[in-house]
DNA sequence: AGCACGCCGACT
DNA sequence: GTCGGCGTGCTC
């Protein structure tokens, strides 16, 4: 190649001959005799930092590395760090054709950053197109997506895909309004309920960054308590952020911020349901330090808030905190992260506690924020237990099918406002259990769950091994059960027994928001329980068995938090304690066995004791979240492989593999589950304490070594939630 | 993923 | 000889 190839034919852009003359060294120094045409050819190359480092965003290629391009000197000021651009990628390899290439397909990828050379020893083509010169992917956010992609064994460009909302021309066209000043420091309000409440405020306020694990009186207080953590953290000049499981929680939030911070303009609401251009709209809004507060549901996780000073989560036991996509992150552990990388304080509120949040207390990462017992007993309902078997000794309560204490109960309430009647939720799998205890039947070898793959022959859903003399640890039994409920119907007849009251349902399709203060019957399903204006005059738990019964690890955390969250729309208990209004407390009635742990931790409403002693147990069984796990699907032999290629960390264990159950139709393929037609397998790697990373380190290395080779990619999931 | 290169066997 | 199988490697 002469120098007369290279025509700088901008006079203003001198360095960019100089630039050009440098990429030329470093082809000659890789022994590449000529080096070949290149698409930049010719163009004038910009002045300073000439090269753009470029995550591809789509395609194959889709490693954690950056591929470096030429800017063009006319690109130069558009083609900033963070904007989207447009590459060709492939095109080296393709045919030469009037001494231009051909080939390589346009792709969309984030220019990360500008340098001043590129290591890379080759021509370098040049950035196709700068899609738009709006910064989106800032340094704190790519950093956070780089921790989150190692935790989970990812790619960046698959959790960057996660972060990013989609662009929408006509919103970033739109000047976004100029910040308002930080609202004062509020009054802590209910706050004062918890003895650490106003002390955690006056941190947030000044500036500082407490970590708690908040664990929230019943009631109807909890949105405005979240309004005030927030209000008080803008106070200090910082930004903050709240995730939340579903749009109807985050609506609620909203309402509250918006009385909190004395209207619009301070805070938005980040919810899926907005619509592309609206969503697009409000999150360049914080993008661009517009708006310092973020409520949203967890796609709000990775909101790009200047100078964050507080992350929450509500509810961190849902399921809709951990995305579907790959790699999966868990709302909680990408606020974790971020509260690290971005010095923040943290909160995690909950009606209830997960066993991962009482980690967090255990280890002294996070403070318990509790209220004392005065102020659960008034603030809760009066819970009492009947056993199911009870059979009621009125005519009319056997004509509901219900034990007399629990029709006695609904008839008196009945009289004074709303009863809430919880039934489970269709297609729940039974587990089985001892038939006399009622403990889950777990496999001798790896603590797993049993499966009954045909009318007698045990077999664990994890490690696959055959259970042939089963006997329960607990009680020495050796029958086990399958729990089956027909509560749904119970409560159909319960609506027959009270022909004068009005029943009014609330479920997955249609989800009521709230009701009035009025005798109703509310018959709903966990999760889509409407709010009493005036709170229950009672509540009926039908599902204990259904929820309990559920083949997963945390059959029993979710059984709890779905009665937790039942019983605090019921009027509290104690006179005068929080807003004591009502004329008398209200009552719950749960069908379950007294003696279960959950069942007792409502009674005793103690969700933080049952925490610590869950938490307690899994460690020693050997469960997540003390010992981590990963689970490796794919076909049989891609499995094997993968895990084989790992570097695994020494005293990593492999349970399985397994067939996988062949995913429910109707349910929306979800990663990891099999394609229609093909069998696939599924093998759990779980490692001790503190090796965590490493185990996800060694899977993510191992993948991205091994370029796919005609067998399909297995999947690895990091913690993953449906293991059993 | 595409696409090209390359090193083997069967054909005009 | 050379056409083409697809195994292997690269794409800034």
């Amino acid at each position: 190649m002469s120098r007369d190839n290279e025509r700088p034919k901008d006079p203003a852009q001198p360095s960019g001959g100089e630039q050009l003359a440098l990429i030329r060294e470093t082809v000659r120094k890789a022994k590449v005799p000529r080096a070949k045409p290149r698409t930049w050819r010719g163009a004038a190359l910009a002045g300073e930092l000439p090269v753009a480092r470029v995550l591809v965003d789509k395609g194959p290629v889709h490693l954690d590395k950056l591929w470096d391009y030429a800017v063009p000197a006319e690109m130069d000021a558009e083609a900033r760090p963070g904007v989207r651009v447009r590459v060709r990628f492939g095109a080296g390899t393709g045919k030469v054709r009037e001494g231009r290439r051909e080939g390589g397909g346009l792709l969309d990828g984030y220019l990360i950053e500008r340098v001043a050379e590129s290591e890379y020893r080759g021509p370098l083509a040049a950035l196709a197109q700068v899609v738009s010169p709006e910064p989106v992917v800032g340094p704190g956010l790519l950093a956070l997506c780089r921790a989150v992609a190692d935790r989970y064994a990812g790619s960046l460009a698959d959790v960057l895909q996660l972060a990013l909302p989609k662009r929408n021309a006509r919103a970033e066209g739109e000047p976004s309004p100029p910040p308002l000043p930080p609202p004062g420091p509020p009054a802590p309000g209910s706050w004062d309920r918890y003895p650490a409440g106003p002390g955690f405020l006056e941190a947030l306020a000044r500036g500082d960054r407490p970590r708690a694990v908040w664990t929230a009186l019943p009631g109807p207080h909890w949105p405005r308590e979240w309004a005030t953590a927030v209000a008080a953290t803008l106070a200090s000049g910082r930004g903050a952020l709240v995730v939340v499981p579903d749009g109807r929680t985050a609506a609620r939030v909203d309402a509250a911020l918006a009385e909190a911070l004395g209207g619009p303009g301070r805070h938005v609401l980040l919810t899926a349901d907005l619509g592309p251009e609206e969503r697009y709209r409000r999150w360049l809004a914080v993008s661009r330090g517009s708006v310092r507060a973020v409520v949203g549901t967890r796609a709000a996780m990775f909101a790009p808030v200047r100078d964050l000073g507080l992350v929450g989560i509500w509810d961190d036991g849902d399921r809709s905190h951990s995305d579907d996509r790959l790699p999966q992150p868990h709302a909680r552990d990408v606020l974790l992260l971020r509260a690290v990388h971005e010095r923040t304080g943290f909160l995690l509120g909950d009606l209830g506690r997960t066993v991962e949040a009482a980690q967090l207390v255990e280890n002294g990462w996070a403070r318990p924020l509790e209220a004392g017992r005065e102020q659960v007993r008034a603030a809760a309902p009066l819970i009492r237990t009947v056993d199911e078997g009870e059979v009621a000794r009125d005519a009319e309560a056997r004509a509901a099918r219900l034990p007399t204490l629990a029709w006695q109960t609904v008839r008196e309430a009945l009289t004074r406002g709303p009863v809430l009647v919880q039934v489970p939720r269709r297609g729940y799998v039974p587990r089985l259990a001892c038939e006399r205890c009622r403990e889950p039947a777990r496999c001798a070898h790896c603590s797993g769950p049993l499966e009954a793959r045909d009318a007698d022959h045990l077999v664990c859903g994890w490690c696959g091994r055959a259970e042939s003399s089963w006997h329960c640890p607990a009680c020495g039994g050796v029958r086990l059960r399958a729990s089956v409920v027909g509560a749904r119907r119970t409560a159909e007849e319960l609506g027959r027994a009270f022909p004068a009251v009005p029943v009014r349902t609330s479920g997955r399709d249609h989800v009521l928001t709230s009701v009035p203060d009025r005798p109703a019957l509310v018959v709903s399903t966990p999760g889509a329980e409407p709010v009493a204006e005036g709170g229950y005059a009672a509540a009926l738990l039908l599902d204990g068995w259904a929820l309990l019964g559920r083949p997963d690890l945390r059959a029993g955390e979710d059984a709890l938090h779905h009665w937790l969250e039942a019983a605090s729309l019921v009027r509290g208990h104690g006179a005068g304690g929080g807003d004591g209004e009502s004329d008398r407390g209200g009552t719950v009635v749960i069908m379950a066995e007294p003696t279960l742990r959950p069942v007792q931790a409502l009674v005793r409403w103690d969700p933080a004791g049952y925490a610590a002693r869950e938490l307690a147990e899994r460690s020693q069984l050997g469960f997540p979240p003390i010992s981590r796990m990963a689970a490796v699907t794919g076909p049989a032999e891609a499995v094997e492989e993968l895990i084989a290629s790992a570097g695994l960390p020494g005293e990593a264990e492999k349970l399985g593999p397994v067939p996988l159950p062949p995913a429910p139709p109707g349910r929306p393929r979800r990663p990891g589950d099999p394609p229609p037609g093909e069998v696939w397998e599924r093998a759990l790697l779980r490692v001790p304490p503190g090796q965590g990373s490493a185990l996800a380190a060694a899977l993510k290395e191992a993948k991205a070594r091994r370029l796919a080779r005609g067998v399909k990619d297995p999947a690895v999931r990091i913690d993953p939630l449906d293991i059993g």
